[in-house]
DNA sequence: AACCAGGAGACAT
DNA sequence: ATGTCTCATGGT
């Protein structure tokens, strides 16, 4: 069942080619930023950050912390953000070698740092580690929620066993898997009021027909 | 002109 | 354990 859906979303969009970034501590510095934030303003403070030169642990921690929300403003939430990347890049400087740690470890270690819940978490382990867990959002929430297949109301972690158990555990099937219910979630039901397809945004009562079979 | 965006922490119950 | 508030700019 979640097989075929992923071959269905494959097979319409292609390889999403993610996490849209250089380097493994700019997925993480995305993540963060990216929290309840369209991507677009995302990428716009990212490159502000890379034009200050500021795109390394180092720097961001050495910051004031206005200094650096004022580079953030682009996407919303900036004074929380701020302390959150600084949380961040301190845990980095202060842990290198991450990487030799265990999945299950390197979560529990994730989650400890102040605003790393679990789906920022997922998506550092997935998109900069490459580790073989499902990334859960409010897309795939709604839209597995609207097939039938998943309770809405579930736990985020009861949600990511079951789709880790329904599939096999392949890093980069997972890291296509989440970007395509991403890029379905975007790309549907824009402009019409009634699409023949599917929508994820939250007040649109339309199904995803196609993916139902 | 509402509505919403690739959530998480603090706090109360 | 579970529910509600807050954080905030910029798109459509």
């Amino acid at each position: 069942m979640l097989e075929r859906i992923y071959r269905q979303l494959f097979d319409h969009y292609g390889p999403q080619h993610w996490w849209p970034a250089e380097t493994p501590f700019e997925v993480m510095v995305g993540a963060v930023l990216t929290q309840n934030t369209a991507w677009t303003h995302v990428e716009r403070a990212i490159d502000n950050l890379r034009q200050a030169d500021l795109l390394n642990p180092a720097a961001i921690t050495a910051l004031d912390q206005s200094d650096l929300a004022d580079y953030l403003r682009p996407v919303g939430y900036f004074n929380i953000k701020a302390k959150r990347l600084q949380a961040l890049t301190r845990f980095l400087i202060d842990h290198p070698q991450l990487n030799s740690l265990e999945t299950d470890e390197l979560r529990q270690q994730l989650l400890s740092v102040h605003g790393i819940g679990p789906e920022t978490a997922d998506d550092i382990l997935l998109y900069a580690y490459q580790r073989p867990v499902f990334v859960v959002d409010a897309y795939t929430r709604r839209l597995f929620g609207r097939l039938g297949l998943m309770d809405r109301e579930a736990s985020y972690e009861n949600l990511r066993h079951a789709f880790e158990a329904g599939l096999k555990q392949d890093a980069q099937m997972f890291n296509e898997y989440h970007a395509l219910i991403v890029m379905h979630a975007k790309t549907v039901c824009r402009a019409k009021p009634v699409c023949d397809n599917c929508c994820l945004r939250r007040r649109c009562a339309y199904f995803c027909e196609a993916l139902k079979a």
